[in-house]
DNA sequence: TATTGACGACTACGCGTGTAATCCATTACG
DNA sequence: CGTAATGGATTACACGCGTAGTCGTCAATA
């Protein structure tokens, strides 16, 4: 079976993947232009991470021409669920409820947090 | 100002440091038995990691005769934080609501975590 | 007392990552 | 047409990480 879907996904190539998931397919320069300019990124790097991103197989391309389109091959969805299952497994024993609670905790949950929480508890509890 | 708390805490130093923060102050062996044998580490391991934790200031140590005796410098709950804080900033645009929300949809909650949450809930709207 | 073993300190080494620079082919421009 | 710009491929390089091995020293033991 080719590349699993587990292919590791660095803080780096997320901000590139960021980038695919917001709009694709998008050329190197494309992609280069939306990076958030904070980063402070050249050209060379964008590229650099399109092309590991590739090698990872988490990325597709399609030629046009002399250039190259990129895509993504993986769902923002399914690195969000696998790097949060990460957390959840690594500091919080498996469970989500627990996470949830530190969340509480740390004054992390604004009113507005806490309302939609309402909403969401009420809804699950159907 | 010395080292701060930023210093990041690998996946392997994890392990080290639960050992750490379940019972301290420890001497390198006992931390060596209390490693989850299915690690598969050798001793050598353990010690660098030690040393490695404590060139990064998480850990401290006490000299017990010719050991050194562990123990923790930094608080678990805050490892965890901080851990939680890099993954709400990097997947749910900072907002803690929206990473309860995916806990949801994706099924990670059980009945007893929802009941959990009616609490949790109940008691944040206080 | 001479040897052996336990300890921390230092060294090793290959792979991933962040951050590019260089190479080579092709295309666009003067 | 000759030269520069552009685009992907390849190479670079230092640092962190996973996983140890080696060195020098001190203590226990035969």
């Amino acid at each position: 079976m080719a590349e699993q879907a587990s292919e590791r996904i660095s803080e780096a190539e997320l901000a590139v993947m960021e980038v695919l998931w917001a709009d694709a397919p998008l050329t190197a320069m494309d992609v280069a232009e939306r990076i958030d300019p904070a980063r402070g990124w050249s050209d060379r790097t964008v590229k650099t991470m399109l092309g590991r991103l590739l090698a990872k197989g988490v990325l597709a391309f399609e030629e046009d021409g002399r250039r190259y389109l990129y895509r993504p091959l993986v769902e923002r969805a399914a690195h969000v669920a696998g790097s949060t299952r990460q957390l959840v497994d690594r500091l919080f024993g498996g469970r989500a409820a627990p996470l949830v609670a530190h969340l509480a905790e740390n004054h992390a949950l604004s009113d507005d947090d806490i309302a939609e929480l309402e909403a969401l508890v009420r809804e699950l509890r159907k």
